[in-house]
DNA sequence: CATAAAAAATACTAGTTAGTATGAAAAAGC
DNA sequence: GCTTTTTCATACTAACTAGTATTTTTTATG
């Protein structure tokens, strides 16, 4: 990897490190230079504004996460309900980058950005949507292995899940500690035994 | 109400507002005071800092309203997957404060605010543990009377149904319309006839 | 009506923000 | 080696931030 290349990537790494602890607003400019030892200048020339490398941080880190670690582990397998279960538990217990004070990076960027950035809106909503279109996908391959119910309705779940999940993350932030999280997989596996 | 106490609420009332729409963090007291024609003196006079009037926005604006439109509306029913239904049905698409766009106003604040101002934490734990335990109560009584099934375990459902609640917020946020709501909702009468 | 206290108005400060202008060093192309 | 382009460094700006100091007005109370 070339120099110049190389320092960019430190750049989007650490801004989303700091974004993910700190939000995105309250990251300033400065604060990321500072951490990574990169000018200003340096900066400005990679990105030409503070949004730009928002974008990128979205599209050059967190989809490409998404797809390593959550979305190709459950390429292989066939039974959707184990999947999921051991898909979510894994983000919320054993995942070594996400905390439980920070929650979601995705929701959180979600959740501060939606409303008045269209760019941050798209590229979230892109990225949301492979997901969901996975989970859609294994419900559909379930229900023909008869692993899971006909009637079971493929969105409907998908939602349903992703919700939950993006929705017990703002818990764990409030009460910071996995508590939450163990009760919260309790009844999750209550549901996704539903479907068979 | 004196003058006095009529500013003071009128902050409250529009700072609320404007958090609720930009969040806190990016809602200045420039703004707030723009907007309620209040000055600056008048503002410090009322609270000693942003945080406290933060703080003073959940203990006297969110509190009540969340008490007086989802919590005191379900003493008198009976039926509790019902009521479930029709709280969350309520609160997505018919309360006429609330909007798609920015989600909501208890899960905005918690997202954002949690992992760096205790006192925040502290207010907004508080306010998310009595609906909390609403539900429990109602799902107890539920059992009583034959209306729930007995293995039904109340602290899991509540975290079930409040998490999914925050996460279809996030993803009306992230389309801009309530199409997931609609979607959401049907999945969740499925999972609450489970509890029958 | 006089006086004290409460409430509000005005002008200011020191620090932070995203972004820019300009020039220097490093790398690439010939 | 020389020139051009890429990459980065430094110093700056204008706007905005929460909060303060000080004075003025309004209200309550005797």
């Amino acid at each position: 990897m070339s120099k110049a290349a190389n320092t960019r990537l430190t750049i989007l790494h650490k801004a989303f490190e700091l974004i993910y602890t700190k939000g995105y607003q309250t990251t300033s400019i400065d604060e990321i230079i500072a951490t990574t030892q990169v000018t200003k200048g340096a900066f400005y020339y990679h990105f030409k504004t503070k949004d730009e490398m928002g974008i990128a941080i979205i599209e050059e880190i967190l989809k490409p996460t998404m797809q390593e670690n959550f979305i190709k582990p459950t390429e292989a397998s066939q039974n959707p309900v184990e999947d999921f279960y051991n898909m979510i538990s894994y983000l919320l217990l054993e995942d070594p980058f996400l905390q439980v004070k920070y929650g979601c990076p995705v929701g959180n960027l979600t959740q501060e950005m939606t409303p008045w950035n269209n760019r941050f809106s798209e590229a979230l909503a892109e990225l949301v949507d492979l997901w969901k279109k996975k989970i859609i996908n294994s419900i559909e391959k379930g229900k023909e292995s008869g692993l899971i119910r006909k009637d079971v309705v493929g969105e409907q779940v998908a939602f349903f899940i992703l919700s939950g999940y993006w929705g017990i993350r703002n818990f764990g932030k409030l009460q910071n500690d996995n508590s939450s999280y163990l009760v919260y997989l309790k009844e999750l596996k209550v549901y996704l035994n539903g479907l068979k």
